[in-house]
RNA sequence: GGCGAGUUAGCCAAGUGGUAAGGCAGAGGUCUGCAAAACCUCCACCGCGGGUUCGAAUCCCGCACUCGCCUCCA
């Protein structure tokens, strides 16, 4: 398995710290808000790498925060005059629905900044015995000139950093632009928790330090998130968490390209060009083709311009392997996946995760398979591979509806509307089309017989 | 200004040295009581200009354009 790492820039062999046992921490979502479909495909990204890595055998621990304090979430919280508990509450419902809608697999953790105070508080009071920090005003910030290695992660220089960096554009005091804040003292109105640093409240990078290391441990093998996370946040975390640990604190660190509008520019809160999936699945889209656009609309490190007709062409190559499904039939899934497909497949997942590369060689199979199909050269053995190659791919993709085994009552009227057929009563034929399509079921007449299959 | 990614058919997209996967859309055809599906066929000289090589979308140089990051945005 290689997997793309952003601190060398390179495709890399991926191997765990504990062989078969991948930990990886998953950057999740600031509860402020819907997240919108820029951040699922982030998330997307990470279900993707999650599948395959359980489907090549390993064991995975994930880990996805939920980062439930921060400025935005302050400020709303104020304004509806709620407890951020109060005010985060709803958000964190709604995206663990929107998770399961587009069947996004569980992590197992989703930890809270709020309930990890004490461990981030901890963490900062070793980086103060260490020397790494100091404090103004009460608040707490790294020193950046403290960890030389500074600026690995983004290949930024610190130099480079000098160069860009702006005057303090909050309301914090730094000795040096480039310093972050780890604790910040309390402001009128604001939550507050009471800690040997101060009142106040833990900065933003900090909790994904102490998180990820309380779940995983100090050393741990996969850290993700967009690529916007690369810098500031990534930086920092690693920091931070090697200046209080003085070991290496992730090995391979991904990162998945922005969802752009269809305009080419990346989808954003700040920028307001952004949609929710709770938008697109009120304008009639199915969650399925929302899931399959964003995971095989592009590889995870190239941009993917979002629009309608990515949803429309996603929806048909849905429909065309849900078809070649109810083509082979329900039939018995003990058989193993066509072999060669199933390397061409696997091989592209295990390089980078390159579904969209994956996808071509299952379409070219079931392009070649239906030919023989057509032909009627397809054995039974045959048929029961390509069904366990289809179910194979949906391991990942999870967007085929396979067909089901029997419904007598279906069965019934079909083998009606074939007599019917048989003696040229159309117009019984089709009454019966039309009363098994008010059922759901469609039927598609072939060489083979009457298929059937339901309808949305 | 610094760093990075990218530019492949109408749209999306894979492809890092041997003369372009796949999906969507489109055209024609086969099949068919009808419908739908399926199948077959057709549809790209890979941003521009040089260079290396027997041979380049793939390597090198230059140019153009797009996008991202450069302090709390997945």
């Amino acid at each position: 398995m290689r997997l793309h790492n952003t601190l060398s820039g390179q495709v890399e062999e991926f191997k765990p710290i504990e062989v078969g046992h991948v930990r990886m921490y998953t950057c999740g979502p600031t509860v402020h808000d819907y997240a919108h479909i820029g951040n699922f495909r982030t998330f997307l990204f990470e279900d993707l790498l999650r599948r395959v890595l359980l489907q090549q055998g390993y064991r995975v621990t994930q880990v996805m925060n939920l980062t439930d304090v921060e400025d935005r979430i302050i400020k709303k919280a104020a304004e509806h005059g709620q407890t951020i508990d109060e005010f985060t509450e709803k958000y964190i419902e709604a995206f663990f629905e929107d998770l399961d809608t587009l069947r996004i697999e569980r992590a197992e953790h989703y930890p809270r900044a709020t309930e990890h105070i004490f461990e981030m508080v901890s963490l900062i009071d070793l980086l103060n015995e260490k020397g790494h920090t100091y404090v103004t005003d009460g608040s707490t910030y790294f020193r950046i000139a403290s960890f030389p290695r500074y600026g690995e992660l983004a290949h930024l220089d610190h130099a480079g950093l000098k160069a860009g960096a702006r005057v303090d554009v909050d309301d914090y005091g730094k000795d040096d632009p480039r310093d972050f804040v780890l604790w910040k003292a309390r402001k009128p109105g604001e939550q507050s928790w009471e800690t040997p640093l101060g009142i106040g409240r833990p900065g933003w990078h900090i909790e994904c330090s102490a998180m990820s290391m309380k779940y995983l441990g100090e050393s741990f093998d996969i850290h993700t998130g967009g690529v916007d996370n690369i810098f500031p946040h990534h930086e920092n975390e690693i920091a931070q968490s090697e200046a209080a640990t003085g070991k290496p604190f992730v090995r391979y660190w991904m990162h998945a390209q922005h969802l752009q509008d269809a305009m080419g520019e990346k989808m954003s809160k700040r920028l307001k060009n952004f949609t929710t999936l709770r938008d697109l699945v009120a304008e009639g889209y199915q969650p399925r083709a929302i899931r399959y656009a964003l995971l095989t609309g592009a590889h995870y490190r190239s941009p993917l311009a979002f629009s309608p007709e990515l949803l429309k062409a996603a929806d048909s190559a849905i429909k065309r392997l849900d078809e070649f499904a109810v083509r082979l039939g329900p039939i018995p899934t003990e058989a193993e996946p066509t072999p060669d497909v199933r390397k061409r497949w696997d091989d592209a997942l295990k390089d980078d995760l390159n579904l969209p590369a994956a996808v071509g060689h299952l379409f070219e199979f079931i392009k070649a398979f239906n030919t023989r199909l057509e032909s009627g050269k397809a054995t039974p053995e045959e048929r029961a591979g390509a069904m366990a190659m289809l179910r194979h791919a949906n391991r990942i993709l999870d967007v085929v509806e396979f067909p089901e085994v029997v419904d007598a009552e279906v069965d019934r009227l079909i083998a009606e509307r074939q007599a019917a057929r048989d003696r040229r009563d159309f117009a019984r034929a089709d009454e019966i089309r039309q009363q098994l399509l008010g059922m759901g079921i469609q039927l598609d007449d072939t060489k083979d017989g009457t298929r059937w299959k339901r309808v949305r």
